[in-house]
DNA sequence: CAACTACCTTTGTATATACAATTGTTGTAC
DNA sequence: GTACAACAATTGTATATACAAAGGTAGTTG
């Protein structure tokens, strides 16, 4: 499973003990450190069923679609990923039998992705468990808590 | 240059639209996506220096040691990432002749590392770039809400 | 002191990503 | 209608990470 880990922990010290170090530092730092863990922990809910987050993210899209079909341009879309990478995910849902792939008759450059039963299923069984995850992960904070949290991250992103 | 991009740009979309969305399930995508935006960022800075977010780090890690003998172990107590990983991130930075290493005398297993003049002279003039770039990311907030920001994140994490 | 264990690092394999180049298809312009 | 540009996807290479296994060194124990 794949785990994204790029902050020093070191830096997580200097969060606690340095308080000179600049406010936006000190930002990018714990927002990096949460997300990590974050990805860590829905990392960690996918493990059992081999999937990676990447993997679940496309699935959850190609659901997103009911059954319409789905080239990997809308993939790419959707994902902020590069299209390079989208391909080798397809191919590796292909191979657990989660997703086919067929050549678009009316345009023969595109390429037609569609789930299975087996990858709705799956994604049945997964969803409940990665929002479960997802509420343990905040339930730190109030509800106030996380919509003043978000109103923060969006004007941040904006 | 290494960026990672995890999320999917849809559930960017559901943030703004659909507000029944699960506040915690809506934080952690916020997250994510704020910490995707920073990682960009400080990336892009890095990108003419030709050194990742990675290599960075560990050579900001050796400087602290302040020519003190450092090996792979401590290295990799002040990162998140696992120790194989640091291998081959040291193995680069030799490569770029921003760090030596020399095995321990005093304990063969060990491997010291130590970061050269031109390593420091690198991050004195990377330095100021990131900060720069990172002050710039968090302007869009006030003192106060980075302040309330970072105090909700201490918060999720404990 | 030989065997065992613990320690420190390296190596191997699979996944994910960034970026660049390439292949194959369609549409367009001369 | 052939050459060229645009489009859609794939492939190649380098980096980073997770996880597992292996290699070499030091200490410990019978």
């Amino acid at each position: 499973m794949y785990i994204q880990l790029l902050y020093m922990k070191e830096l997580e010290d200097i969060l606690k003990t340095k308080s000179e170090i600049s406010l936006a530092k000190k930002t990018v730092i714990n927002i990096s450190l949460t997300s990590v863990d974050f990805r860590d922990s829905i990392s960690n809910v996918l493990k059992p069923f081999d999937i990676s987050i990447e993997q679940f993210n496309v699935l959850r899209i190609l659901r997103g679609q009911n059954g319409k079909p789905t080239n990997l341009q809308d993939i790419q879309d959707r994902m902020v990923s590069k299209m390079s990478n989208t391909t080798r995910l397809v191919d590796k849902l292909i191979l657990k039998g989660f997703v086919e792939r067929f050549v678009c008759e009316h345009n023969r450059r595109k390429v037609e992705i569609f789930i299975t039963k087996e990858g709705l299923k799956a994604l049945e069984t997964i969803d409940p468990l990665v929002l479960s995850s997802e509420t343990k992960l905040t339930e730190a904070l109030s509800k106030d808590e996380l919509i003043t949290l978000n109103t923060l991250l969006s004007k941040l992103r904006d």
